[in-house]
DNA sequence: AAGGTGACCGGCC
DNA sequence: TGGCCGGCCACCT
């Protein structure tokens, strides 16, 4: 009964573990819509208004903070990773694939 | 209704 | 990893 494809996006996010951090490609692989990447992306920027989203767990597959900008300052994100004990230099996530998670696809 | 857009991904060099 | 390009899909005007 999901009302759209962002609460989809947003289950997917809240699930995402401390300390873990996820692919946009992940998450629209769960969701079945491998392919609309992008979506997933926007669901975040909607994100904005909801508490329970995690989005600074979430990263490009380059572990890259490409979302930050979109934060309220410019290292929160970042600040956010690294209060988790996710070690993040250069706007980029170190040990990305140590700290990678992978989204339950049950839905 | 049509077009533009975007916090992406994968392939190629 | 880095840069470029095409595809993809839902949302907004």
């Amino acid at each position: 009964m999901e009302e759209n494809f962002f609460e989809r996006v947003y289950a997917i996010a809240r699930q995402i573990p401390e300390g873990k951090v996820t692919s946009y490609g992940a998450i629209a692989k769960a969701l079945g819509t491998a392919r609309s990447a992008r979506m997933v992306g926007w669901a975040m920027n909607a994100s904005h208004n909801m508490e329970d989203v995690p989005a600074h767990r979430v990263v490009n597959r380059k572990g890259l903070l490409s979302g930050k900008h979109h934060f309220d300052g410019t290292n929160l994100m970042q600040q956010l990773l690294e209060n988790e004990g996710i070690i993040v230099v250069d706007n980029q996530i170190v040990d990305f694939e140590n700290v990678f998670w992978m989204p339950k696809m049950d839905l």
